[in-house]
Formats: structure tokens, sequence, C-alpha cells
DNA sequence: CTTGACCCTCTAGGGAGCTATAGAGTTTAG
DNA sequence: CTAAACTCTATAGCTCCCTAGAGGGTCAAG
């Protein structure tokens, strides 16, 4: 019978790609587990760099690491989180549409402005800054 | 001959919509100048407001406040700071078109995984916290 | 034994544009 | 005259995900 592998924070980095700062990180969210050695260092099994890539993973879907804990304590009350991460997902997926949409009326805006103001000599008025940004209508 | 308008910082926050605490932010930015009087006050003219505006618009085209300072110096030299400002538009609607293309491709990505995923009963591992996610590739 | 590569905790910083608070002085309406 | 409303400075906090540094202990190779 030989001894578990027992890692340490650096080789889990090494192994993982995540810096040894950020996997501390990912500790004091609770995201990830540790013992501790006599000499205060952490020791990890070889299932903590799984669960590095699962975090690193879940952020590829652009989960936020507190979205990785929900998931995490679905899972550790003994839950098959896969509905969660779905459900999860479609929200990601709708706020990018929001995103995207917003962000298109929002160039359209700009691009309308950048047409109007192509070579338009304007009337610059006393005390005016750039007499182009003046004919912005303020949204009161 | 009646003395100019001095208005204090409440009244430029009244007749602008900005806060108190956001003008003398702007001015910590070198955005909005003021002089004191003899009880440490600051006191505005009337064009401040116009300037405050001016801010404002800017904001809504998508100028950072470092942008606003940039057309300020512009200004400040005795320069029409327009082309300056149809440059810099420029550039925000090119960043705006660069985004919406990461964002549509990423939702796209996104959507892939939930169509993959949506009746899938996958197969855990031993290990596995969630085995949609653990199928997720991990960019090395 | 020494040297260098690790490890620890704790704190600060960054980016953007503010808001909020504490503790103090000033002005203004009644 | 008093009380409310205003102003000042200076500092901390917000969001998110870390990174960097100081000041110290631990471990492995030569």
């Amino acid at each position: 019978m030989t001894v578990a592998t027992r890692l340490k924070i650096g080789d889990v980095a090494k192994q993982t790609g995540i810096a040894v700062g950020a996997l501390r990180y990912y500790e004091s969210l609770g995201l990830l587990h540790s013992e501790r050695g006599d000499n205060g260092y952490r020791y990890y099994s070889p299932t903590a760099v799984h669960q590095v890539q699962f975090i690193k993973k879940a952020q590829a879907l652009g989960f936020s690491l507190e979205d990785v804990g929900d998931v995490l304590n679905v899972h550790q009350r003994g839950d098959v989180p896969c509905g969660f991460v779905r459900s999860l997902l479609q929200d990601k997926i709708q706020q990018l549409e929001d995103q995207i949409q917003q962000m298109t009326a929002f160039k359209a805006d700009l691009e309308d402005y950048r047409d109007r103001w192509a070579e338009s000599q304007p009337h610059p008025q006393p005390g005016d800054i750039c007499p182009l940004i003046e004919t912005v209508p303020l949204t009161v």
C-alpha cells in the first residue's frame, strides 16, 4: 500500500497552468480544498488538478467563480448539478443576447453620428468645446 | 454692472443632474474647474453647466473620462477638437464591432453546448462534478 | 552547511466611475 | 438665534479576479 500522492500547491499550479496565488484565492472562496501538513503547507490529492480544470472549464463557459461555487454547492449536497448548469448556461446566453442587442443599437447610433459629422463644417457657438459633440442631445 | 452669477456646487448638480461627488471627481481629473471662495467653497460660472453637459454628451458617445480629458486638452491648446473627436468616435465604433463579433461567436459556442446537452444523459465518471462541464475541452 | 527554490500569511493594488461616510466648518431661512 | 441645509477634506468601498510584495519559515540538492 503506497501513500496517495500529495501535491504541493506549486505542483498543482504547474499541472493546471493556474498561478499559485489564484489557487489560494480559489480556496479562500471555498472552491478548492487542501489539507495542511505540519509545516503549514497545503497538500492536494491528484483529483485537485481535475477540480481546478473544472473551474477553468466553467469559466470558459462564461461562469463566474460565484457561479462555480453554486454549482459546487449543488454537487456537495449530493445532487448532480447538470440541470442547474443547463439553466445557468441559458442565462448566460440570454445575457449575451441582450448585451449584443444593446451594443448593436449603440453602434448604429454612433455610426449615425459619424456619418452625419463626416464632412460637416460645424458652426461653433461661443463657449463650445467641440461643436460636433455639442449637437448630441441630453438624455434627461 | 452686476456680478456674474456664482453657482455653488449644489446648484451645478441640480442643473445638470450630476451628483455633487461626481462633480468633485471630475475636478480631480482636471475636467472641470472652479474658483474657491474665502470659505473654501467651489464657485462656478454658468458655463460650467454647459461644460458638465459636454461631459455627459461625450459619455453618451461611449467616451471615457480620459477621452474627455484628451478632447479638452486639444481644446485648451486653442484647437478645434472635432477631427480628434471624429477619430475617437471611429475607434469606439471599431471596438464595438470587435466586441460584438467576439460575443456573437462566444454565444454561438454556448448555444452549441446548450443544444448538445439538451437531452443528453451524461455518463458520470468517478470524480466528476458536472459530467456536462467535464466535456468542455481545456484551451491550453 | 549553504544556497536557492519553495511555501506561508497579510496587505495593497488595479480598472472606471463613481457613492458613501466621518468629522468639521459655513450659509441661509425662519 | 437656531436649526437645517449646505459645503469642505480625506478615506473607504463598490465590482471581479486575481497579481505583487513584504517578511518570514521550510525543504532539497550539492
